[in-house]
DNA sequence: CAAATAATGCGTTTAATTTACACACAGTGG
DNA sequence: CCACTGTGTGTAAATTAAACGCATTATTTG
């Protein structure tokens, strides 16, 4: 940014030194990250909570962070955290929205960077490093310490919009998926009813699955077809203009 | 967020006043905003710069900004910005992605939220505040200070994406407009040319658009009708559903 | 082992939406 | 009054989305 404007007008020129100096000084702030954690299990969305550390918040879960390290970019921080507490590394990771108001935390003035996080809850069952930590139903989270359930239902909304036109729901499953388990997902996070036929046709018609010639296993009925998603495919065929629509 | 983890594990219990310290303390960065200001002129999609006050960075333009101030909520901070460069106050304005590299500032650990902020450039025009301000068309953009280059490219891509199933667009136009001039922002914001008979029908058929009763004036052609956008009924019947396309 | 159950997989038909394209008309300016 | 430029209204074809039918396959149960 140009920083100038609260002392100098902008006619003034600066020198690094007096501006690093500006930076050094003042205006200070604390950074912090909170992750979104987002997995899917029994036909449910769900997401990771912790419970407060704070006294004062003993009763209410809340998000998953921490302050950023002074050294540390931003989103290695949030990478750290999901590491920290779900063991596992590589996973789905998008930045949503950055909360600064000035009285949002308690502690003082924490400005937080809203980051939404897509795991496999299997993978990460294996990997469970807290009994602190537990998984809630989306619909059920209703209070949540500090301001964290504004900052949950942005990245839940966020969520239900940018599914339907970016692949990032597979994240959510299995490296095999079945089509039935795809659409229960979506159903799940968008809260609404598919047509079974429709939604296969659709998913076909995109041409993005890869049949993995395998079945599923141990279902108590016909076992259905496996698929992965070609991210590769889908990088190179995905469009810009998809038309008006408002 | 849950501020742990640093010096302690999660299961450690922590008063408000033993975190106080610690947000009071330690980890503090400078934070600033940046601001992405699009116009619409000519037929062209245009970007308001600033030249760098940094004598380093003398010959580049730079986006507007500066420091978020201690008591200020960072919202404000964008709006503080915008009234300052452009005396327009009631902007559309959107908070579009935070940048926290640890190198991205010379001045030190600067992390910057970027907005993107839409305006009707005739409207500017009655009150430029600082010569050193000046639109560029957006396609002409190429080096700027910092690393505002990828800011604007952010913003620039996110403007792309939003203006086709939001109704923002008409924050770049005069409050009355015709259906070309609405027509030509697309074409400029997209970078592609659309069907003029298709794009009609389908702004009418969205029903959003109220006929002002009004012609166009001062066209050396037949005077278009003029509208405006119909926020409240877009409000109303918005939707939330419209299907998995990617 | 036959029947009931519960899903898979592949269709078709209809409605809605998008795309491509044609022509009459209204002002402006030489 | 003619050329030019842009407005305003269609219509037909192609594509896409929605609604629904039905045979098949595996599992469980009596």
């Amino acid at each position: 940014m140009a920083i100038a404007e609260s002392t100098t007008t902008s006619k003034n020129i600066k020198t690094l030194k007096g501006l690093q100096s500006e930076v050094q000084s003042i205006n200070h702030v604390a950074l912090s990250v909170d992750c979104v954690i987002f997995g899917f299990d029994e036909n449910k969305l769900k997401v990771l909570l912790i419970r407060s550390d704070l006294k004062k918040y003993k009763s209410k879960w809340s998000l998953l962070g921490d302050l950023v390290k002074p050294e540390e970019d931003l989103e290695a921080s949030a990478y750290r955290i999901l590491k920290q507490r779900t063991g596992l590394n590589d996973l789905y990771l998008e930045q949503v929205h950055t909360f600064g108001e000035v009285n949002r935390h308690p502690a003082g003035r924490v400005v937080t960077a809203a980051y939404c996080s897509l795991i496999n809850i299997q993978n990460h069952r294996l990997k469970i490093l807290d009994n602190e930590l537990h998984w809630h139903e989306v619909e059920s989270v209703t209070e949540l310490a500090f301001d964290h359930k504004r900052i949950f239902d942005t990245c839940y909304a966020w969520l239900q919009k940018r599914v339907q036109r970016h692949p990032l729901g597979f994240s959510l499953l299995p490296s095999k998926f079945s089509l039935r388990e795809l659409q229960n997902l979506y159903e799940a996070i968008l809260n609404i009813k598919l047509d079974r036929r429709n939604f296969r046709k659709k998913f076909f018609s995109m041409d993005f699955l890869v049949d993995m010639g395998e079945d599923e296993q141990n279902v108590p009925h016909r076992p259905g077809r496996l698929y992965k998603f070609d991210y590769e495919k889908y990088e190179k065929k995905k469009k810009i203009w998809s038309g008006i629509d408002f």
